[in-house]
DNA sequence: TGCCTAGAGTTGTCGCGTCAACTTCTGGCG
DNA sequence: CGCCAGAAGTTGACGCGACAACTCTAGGCA
């Protein structure tokens, strides 16, 4: 018996509503973040882990490493965060840009979301999970990440699982 | 003892993991597609659909329907689709588009890639998952799409569950 | 007949995310 | 010192995804 060429019915059924169910979960926090506090969840990632930053400012590539983003992904995000005010970039004397914070209104724009957040992924995702649901879907996910990890570091990627917020 | 107000340490690792495992697969899955078989998985979905349809040929808003997306990002992305010639559509008399099929490379990509792409969500999905964690999956990936759908029912919106596929 | 509403389809705009290319700085080594 | 590799950061281009506004047409009904 070869391995099968494609999955059994079952197998899609469960990789569609898993899909779906991902989807439908993202959209649904992106959009209450944004009705509730005019915010979208990248930009409250981003507001999140410069408010947890001790010095409450970072570089670009700790923001980037923190996020486990890519850094071109991090800059785009940044001018578009701060042409809404929500933070600033400092430069040193020969106008390079070296660190980055939050404004008072991004500051307050986190500290308001924060609970609203958690509450909302409590609801829709804590609350439809039983204990060894949590279980399983943590052990899961783990080894997705070192599979998927793994492969990339055959291309000599790296990607250090860090803090990923959202 | 009120509700928390925020997420235990160990809800937040696996609300991390999860995310993080979301986010990667979906990425090396597109890639793989992209390296391999030169389409997205975006353009993947559009093709696997038109291509079990059973008269080969179907409307835009069919189309959405069984993708579960919204009209107008299906008429975006034909317009992409039909730029690259993976689809075509037709035209009643008075120049109103009607119908969207596979043209002879959209119909030989997606016959290329559909076993590839199968083998992929195997490697990358299944193998990580035992059996009792993928029936976990299973239950509360259902129920957060119901709990999403009730929750939408509630401002009328409609979302049939269908084929999502990606 | 003429109106009028509901649905189908498109378009524009904007934010997100990736990739590749580019500049500028920095540190090491001859 | 001068050079050069590599890191930091930005930019541009492009596809994806959501939302709102628009056109056109078919169907119903006076």
């Amino acid at each position: 018996m070869a391995k099968p060429r494609t999955l059994e019915p079952e197998q899609w059924e469960l990789w569609n509503s898993w899909m779906q169910a991902q989807r439908l979960l993202a959209r649904e926090l992106d959009r209450d973040l944004q009705r509730d506090y005019g915010i979208s969840k990248a930009e409250f990632s981003v507001l999140v882990t410069l408010h947890r930053a001790a010095e409450g400012r970072l570089r670009v590539s700790e923001l980037a490493e923190s996020l486990a983003w890519d850094k071109s992904r991090v800059a785009h995000q940044l001018t578009r965060m701060e042409n809404r005010e929500l933070v600033d970039r400092t430069e040193d004397r020969s106008g390079r840009r070296v660190g980055v914070g939050l404004t008072a209104k991004g500051r307050s724009a986190v500290e308001n979301a924060i609970l609203g957040h958690a509450d909302n992924i409590r609801r829709y995702f804590f609350e439809a999970l039983t204990p060894d649901q949590a279980a399983a879907i943590h052990v899961w996910s783990r080894r997705v990440v070192d599979r998927i990890e793994a492969r990339c570091g055959e291309r000599a990627d790296q990607l250090d699982a860090n803090q990923p917020i959202m």
